[in-house]
DNA sequence: ACCGGCATGTAACGGGTTACATGATTTT
DNA sequence: AAAATCATGTAACCCGTTACATGCCGGT
């Protein structure tokens, strides 16, 4: 899904400014499954723009710089219902810190639980955001997207706090490779 | 992290080939949380051999095409040690699915039905590979970081199931675009 | 006085994805 | 006979991230 698409669907609730729609992938409600940055989204409203499928409105404000307010066309909304139709990407986790983890007994143990805690706590701020109560009643599809990322954080959270003493030290776990020699041990489970 | 790293970290387990490695990021421990292909492995590999951090070794096979095996040096290994403990970046999710479903009030119900099956069948996939009792002890790190795949993956499916009604077609839910017109109402909510 | 938030953009750089190229062997 | 697996690589391209450039306003 490109920063197109990204844009239109974030125009889909409403008109906003490049510098909105950021904050809607930031901190709003797509924050959680998807992110652009402004290095993308400018040019893609240019694109779209060029392309017929948004229109946009110079608004002069009191006290602030000038915003240009972008909303869908006729053109624009059928694009990106046609974009919902298209197969989409398999889902993309990409965690650093599970990788890192991962070699948890090659780490300081000091390392670790600082690891741990940040992880901890960046999940906590993620569900305090999910957790507010919605100022206003959100339509089906929404509910259960948020509901979705609750959900999940819970869950890390949960499993975190249950499970951290498996990396706490263990006076010194023997150092073993494993007990796979060769990559295929690993991956092989039917001789 | 980039592909060099993730070589690295692959290699930590046990020498293997460039082909190999990509199977550890396909369907190995690392799949849940980090991939690369082919495409970023074998220039990643020849780059961590130029700069000494591995080594490789030519075996022939019978009945097959040579294999280039690499492995660790001293360097590689205090270079993928230094790696982590560099700061991670934060965790990175991007689903499209979640992406769709948001709009889910815009899709034919068969189209929101059959992108939640797949989606389930998605994490049922991942699950069994989890769920599989690992054929050998494994060590505190990678079990850690299974487990919390288990528990992700189970929380998904466990929500999908229990909120799935909530997209199920309510009879014509009124098209109303919501309760927010402009996009500061969707953020703000201390007036 | 300075920092953070609002606001819009450009340019370069880097890196990963995709596609191409090749070929033997095993499975269907 | 075709498709999938094993196996290694290259090249181009796209696209996103990062850094840079600019400027005003409000709060500390």
């Amino acid at each position: 899904m490109d920063a197109k698409t990204l844009c239109l669907g974030a125009l889909r609730m409403g008109p906003a400014s490049g510098y909105e729609i950021r904050k809607l992938f930031e901190e709003g409600p797509f924050s959680h499954f998807h992110q652009v940055g402004f290095g993308s989204i400018y040019p893609a409203l240019g694109m779209l723009l060029a392309e017929g499928k948004v229109r946009c409105e110079e608004a002069a404000q009191d006290g602030r710089p000038d915003k240009k307010v972008y909303h869908l066309t006729e053109a624009g909304l059928r694009a990106f219902d046609a974009a919902l139709m298209k197969r989409p990407a398999p889902d993309l986790i990409r965690s650093d810190v599970l990788f890192m983890l991962f070699f948890a007994e090659r780490l300081p143990p000091e390392r670790v639980d600082a690891l741990i805690n940040a992880y901890a706590e960046a999940f906590r701020r993620s569900l305090s955001v999910l957790d507010m109560p919605p100022d206003c009643v959100i339509p089906p599809g929404r509910r259960f997207v948020r509901g979705f990322g609750r959900a999940i954080y819970r869950a890390a959270l949960d499993y975190i706090a249950d499970h951290r003493h498996l990396l706490e030290r263990t006076e010194e776990t023997p150092e073993r490779e494993s007990c796979a020699q060769s990559p295929n041990d690993r991956l092989e489970r039917t001789p």
